[in-house]
DNA sequence: GGAATCCATCGACGGTTGTCAATGCGTGTG
DNA sequence: CACACGCATTGACAACCGTCGATGGATTCC
């Protein structure tokens, strides 16, 4: 149901990061804390940095499951939040779901914070 | 009871960031991801914002409470939220508790993405 | 075609979170 | 001293979240 979203409207003040360059409307403050809450879980950290860390930057589910310890539907329900968040992408490849960071997606979240 | 922390502990894999530079373990996403998840409210993102756009970069509960619309009990629980995860220091001068943003903060949270 | 594999969805459950009204504690002010 | 003010804490409640087992839909392999 929640829409995908990209991050960074750039209607953002000019100079500044959104959150310490001027005061945070209600819309854009809630568009952001979507970001930094898909990032504020633990196991969804690890899976990030799992696909990262895999053969050419992407993993599927039952790759994942193992490192992390939890049970598959429970990763296939964090990757559906990363997905949601923008932070990830998901390419079905016959019977596997195959995971990737979104480019820039880091970036741009790291650059919400003013970290120019 | 949650220890107010410091978010990088720099024993982190030297070239790149904790998140995209390494396979995360379980207690150092722990502990980044709790920063992650006191940013990932809209209300504290305002008031974070609102903080830092305030005369002398501090402001007090009773400048914030208007802003973001909210009681002011609400308003003091999201500033403690922010002082235990270590993104806002708080100071009492008389009646008044002054909040303003730790030094370094955002910019240390931005670094853990890999804004490298 | 049938079996096996990979994955998403569903339903359920306990724990956490965001919010408020009410209360209490310090600090300044008359 | 008594009062007003700023703030934190408490208790309560609904909403959300992380997790699991069970189930079902696709796809591949024999």
């Amino acid at each position: 149901m929640p829409s995908p979203l990209p991050l960074l409207t750039s209607d953002a003040t000019a100079c500044c990061s959104p959150v310490i360059g001027g005061v945070l409307e209600s819309d854009e403050a809630e568009r952001i804390a979507r970001t930094f809450k898909a990032l504020g879980d633990p196991t969804r950290l690890r899976l990030l940095s799992l696909i990262a860390a895999a053969e050419g930057g992407e993993a599927c589910i039952c790759d994942l499951t193992d490192p992390v310890g939890l049970s598959q539907p429970t990763v296939s329900h964090h990757m559906k939040t990363l997905v949601e968040a923008g932070l990830v992408t998901r390419e079905q490849r016959g019977k596997w779901a195959y995971f990737a960071i979104v480019e820039g997606a880091l970036t741009s979240a790291a650059a919400a914070l003013g970290a120019a």
